[in-house]
Parts: C-alpha cells; structure tokens; sequence
DNA sequence: CTAGGTGCTGGAGCGCACTCCAGGTCAAGC
DNA sequence: GCTTGACCTGGAGTGCGCTCCAGCACCTAG
C-alpha cells in the first residue's frame, strides 16, 4: 500500500503521514524500487490505535515515548503496560469532569429554556461561581 | 479585587487573565486610581463559566462570540442558548467517544496483564485496526 | 528617602501539531 | 518522447493559547 491510499483509509493526510514517521510515531516505511513508501496492512492496526491514543487526549510525545518502547521490544512490555494504565486514569478523570461540566451545561441550558421563541426575560448569564480549582492548586499550567 | 487577588483566586495567571481582556473573553476592567484593574467579585462567576466552556473543549474563538453576545444584553439570549445547545451536543459527541475509547483502551491494558511482575510472553501491541472514520469521512481537520 | 512589591503596556516568543511549498524523481499512458 | 500524476525531500509557515519580557508607574513600609 502507498502513502495516497494509507492516507485515503486513515484519513490522515500523506503529510501528516510523513510527519508521524519523522517524529518516530510511526515506523520508517519499507520502499518499493522507486523509493517511494510501501505500507503492509498491519501499520493500520497501530495507526488506529495511535488515533485512539490521541483521542483520548494523550499529547504527541507520549505516543512517541510509547512507540520507542513498542520498537524495543518484549522487555518494554512492563513498561508500556505501565503507560497505558497511567493514560487510562488520566482520561477516566477527564471523563469525570466532563461529566461534571455537562451537568452544569445542562443546566444552563435549561435557564434559557427554549428562549428560541418563547419571552424569558431575565439573563440567564447570572449563575454561581464555584472555580473548582481554587488558589493554590495548579492543575492551571 | 485587583488582577493578583484575581489569579490567584481563579489559577489563572496575571498574563492570562490580561489576555483574555485583550481578546475580549473578559470585559475591559475597571480601573483604580492608579490606573489598576479592579474587579467586582461577578467576575469570578463568568471565569468559572469560561472555564467549564473551556474544559468541554469550546476553542476560545467560540468562547468570545459567546461573551461578545452576552455583551450585547438580552436581546441576543436566543443566539446564546442556541450556541450553547450546540456546545452541549459536540460535547455529548465527544464524551461516547472517550468512552468508546476508553474500552478499547482498558481491554488493551487486560491483554498486558499484570505483567508488572508475571510472565507474559506474547506482545500486546496487536490488535484489530478500526479506524472509525475510515475513507471519505473527514472528521479529521 | 528609598527599596520592594505590585501592576501597567506593547510586543516578542514558545510549544504543539500539523500544513504547505519548491523543486525534484519516477512510471505509465498517449 | 512528452505529459500527467503520484510521490519524494528539507524546510518554512500556520493557528492556537498562552507566556515572557523590558521598561515604566505607583504605593507602602522601614
């Protein structure tokens, strides 16, 4: 498989493609006689999961990290275990707030309760503070 | 309330919070004698709001049409809920996915079984591609 | 009177994740 | 033999969301 149809079903585009294998998220490619990138179908197992990765919000640099260990080998498996389940924390906690945000949303929403056409006539933008957060906690960097 | 209190109450630095002016996420503050902003606690109370809208992930251009509308007053409610109700479905979208991903992601992490400590001699890294979007779906941009 | 702390402005710089481009190679079809 | 199209490389450019900085103004405490 070339680059083009790589990129046809990924949906990554072939410079984004290209730009994956030089920062080392993907392997070096195997190149046919005319030195161009000849794929086997089972780098799109890995780019599904790199896409998974990055959904889920996981910054290039740990997938790159992930990767180097990947090309390691066996012994990395520990490690790369490690990663994952270290991620999948991070992004259950992202899930949580999200929720949490939703809610809030939600409820925001209902205050404007269909003002599309109906007469409401207070502004809705008037609603408790609460900045989670707070002073001294730097979750903010 | 001037901009250092304001910080660190929202964990938002000076130079942020002054950005935010700039671009008009906040309203063009008050001003001291000594030509310093000072703020009226209500502040506290849209930064909180900022920062769910930012949390779900509302790219900041969206953020200030929202507050741009909200400073038009009233008669621009309709275009905000509607902003919002949109906002609260791409976040919806959004949250299925993670959690779509998030049991790939944990099933991922079964197959590395403990292997903190136990044997495990097969690597993980191989599983079924799925890309999602797939051809001529370009949720990638 | 002066030193330190806090705040001001305008503008430059940064890290991220791409995206675009010029100028070139190669293979196939007309 | 020439054009077309897919692909190549190295490097520059982009948009986002801050972050940093120089140089200055003010206020308060010692």
């Amino acid at each position: 498989m070339k680059i083009g149809e790589l990129a046809r079903r990924t949906g990554l585009s072939m410079d984004t493609i290209r730009y994956y294998e030089r920062i080392g998220l993907l392997p070096r490619a195997d190149r046919n006689a005319a030195r161009q990138r000849d794929y086997d179908p089972s780098i799109l197992t890995w780019i599904a999961f790199l896409r998974r990765l990055k959904t889920t919000g996981m910054p290039i640099r740990d997938m790159v990290r992930y990767a180097a260990l990947r090309a390691q080998g066996e012994e990395t498996v520990a490690q790369r275990g490690a990663l994952l389940r270290h991620h999948r924390d991070a992004v259950q906690a992202h899930l949580d707030e999200l929720h949490a945000c939703l809610d809030v949303l939600d409820s925001k929403i209902a205050g404007y309760a269909g003002s599309t056409r109906e007469d409401v006539n207070h502004d809705p933008d008037d609603q408790s503070p609460n900045l989670g957060p707070g002073p001294a906690h730097d979750a903010e960097r």
